[in-house]
DNA sequence: ATAGGGTTAG
């Protein structure tokens, strides 16, 4: 009867139903109504009625249910309280691989990234005994993998599939490719692509967004081009790809001409915000801001701030103070300023040599007590992940890798690098004080430490929680070129392949 | 009958 319910009455009307029922004693105890009241609750994000069926379950004795308590381990895990899940987890009687899925998959939903990667180990070892990583188990352990750029482990994980048998599931290899594409390995990726049997468009957007954000325009726009002479049709995501993919490669007339196809129907999809977000990042780096600020103006639907970051990072990188102004009055209109985005207004006042203003904007930014994130960078060794910060000194190794930074500045000196200046945001007074201070970025640390532990030619893979600067760009440029190492960087929201002096991106000229 | 599927412009 329960059941019926489920179909016609919304989540919450269908807990409410629940609690009235239960309130005259119609229902008798059993899991399965409370199952499904929990479920209501969890589709409703209703924690409180959660809570209150947990006590329920508790005062019916059905805390032994292990299906049950894996669906309370659900109704922690959205309202993202982990600690708490992990809780029900450790008291399950017996728990079965779904149990040790809904935990790692509560772990992924609520950052704890790490520790699915130990879940994983510790299934694959069968620590829990007769539990082994499924099909469900290797997908939430190779996101965890993109999420981390941690490009070791997520091998093993492809071992593991293949190992047991698991390969040749088209969510498995797509997620394969993403993995690898997110972790900057592209051959990797296309091996997987191509050794596929079958491609849904899944699959190829996966391909075309992993070429996009590597910086490989040209490879991004042929596989789209083969995607169409297969018959399929493109989604939403596959063309935020493929425009993002000539945004990041300077492709202004192949990503215009798409959009044009686009906005004529060829697609059947109607431009989002991401689509014009490309175009907007796409014409503010061909130097055009007046029409992407005219297209912003121009869109149906109101521009998020997302939409004015991106104009504000054209504007910084062409100096344009008027416009800069104009943006970040509009998100601050949007109430949705951060600290990035002074931090852009900044840059740009700077690189103009607008000292006046940036006074002004510093002690207007005290006032208003914005903090700036520190930058992290991490480098993954033989399965260990290190992590650096800005001038960081905890690192057991750091008098080895401060000694090696400062032998590689020596080396690129005598290459022609020059410290870029107008990168360094912190208050410092005299020139040679900023370039002491860019000395210790993270990314250059992590670099560093690259380069002491490992072997000659070894690729250096560096991931950072920002976007990199101009003059840790330009670092990895000389790096790459005079330590003859191919140095991928992982930003924030994209990759950079540095090779012989130069890197895949189009972002600083 | 308890997990997830590719999260997408910067």
């Amino acid at each position: 009867m329960i059941r019926a319910f489920s179909i016609s009455q919304t989540p919450c009307e269908g807990f409410r139903l629940f609690r009235a029922l239960r309130r005259n004693s119609f229902l008798p105890a059993n899991p399965l109504s409370s199952s499904f009241a929990l479920k209501c609750c969890i589709k409703s994000g209703d924690l409180l009625g959660g809570l209150q069926i947990h006590g329920k379950i508790f005062s019916d004795g059905f805390l032994s249910d292990s299906l049950l308590m894996t669906t309370l381990m659900d109704l922690y895990s959205t309202c993202e309280n982990s600690t708490d899940a992990c809780k029900v987890f450790d008291e399950i009687p017996q728990r079965d691989t779904v149990s040790w899925n809904v935990l790692i998959s509560c772990y992924l939903r609520n950052k704890r990234t790490r520790d699915v990667l130990v879940l994983f180990d510790k299934m694959k070892n069968d620590v829990d005994g007769c539990v082994k990583p499924d099909n469900v188990t290797c997908l939430l352990a190779l996101q965890a993998c993109a999420n981390l750029g941690a490009l070791d482990f997520g091998k093993q994980v492809h071992n593991f599939i293949d190992d047991n048998g698991l390969s040749g599931a088209l969510n498995l290899s797509n997620t394969l490719v993403s993995m690898y594409s997110r972790c900057g390995s592209m051959d990797k990726a296309y091996e997987v692509f191509n050794r596929m049997r079958e491609r849904n468009v899944i699959s190829w957007t996966a391909m075309i967004s992993g070429l996009a954000m590597n910086g490989f325009g040209k490879e991004a726009i042929e596989a789209f081009n083969e995607m169409l002479k297969f018959g399929i049709s493109p989604e939403e995501q596959t063309l935020t790809g493929l425009l993002s993919a000539c945004s990041h490669s300077g492709l202004v007339d192949e990503g215009m001409m798409f959009f044009d196809r686009m906005r004529s129907g060829e697609f059947k999809i109607k431009p989002n915000l991401h689509h014009y977000g490309c175009i907007v990042d796409l014409l503010g780096r061909a130097r055009l801001l007046d029409k992407a600020y005219s297209l912003i103006e121009s869109m149906e639907m109101k521009p998020d701030s997302t939409i004015w970051r991106t104009l504000l990072g054209a504007c910084r990188v062409h100096g344009n103070v008027e416009l800069g102004e104009r943006v970040i009055s509009h998100l601050i209109e949007l109430k949705a300023e951060e600290a990035g985005d002074y931090v852009l207004l900044l840059n740009t006042y700077s690189s103009v040599g607008k000292w006046e203003k940036v006074t002004e904007l510093r002690s207007l930014m005290k006032d208003k007590r914005i903090q700036t994130k520190p930058g992290c960078s991490a480098i993954e060794l033989q399965g260990t992940v290190h992590e650096f910060i800005v001038d960081d000194v905890s690192h057991p190794r750091k008098e080895e890798i401060y000694k090696m930074l400062a032998e590689i500045n020596q080396q690129l000196k005598i290459a022609g690098y020059v410290a870029e200046i107008t990168s360094e945001l912190h208050n410092l007074d005299s020139e040679e004080e900023k370039g002491y201070a860019l000395r210790y970025h993270s990314e250059k640390l992590a670099i560093a430490f690259g380069i002491l532990v490992t072997p000659p030619g070894t690729t250096i893979r560096v991931t950072k929680n920002l976007r990199t600067c101009v003059d840790c760009h330009n670092f990895a440029k000389f790096v790459s070129d005079v330590y003859d190492r191919v140095v991928i960087v992982r930003d924030r929201s994209r990759f950079h392949h540095f090779k012989g002096g130069s890197c895949s991106c189009n972002d600083f000229w």
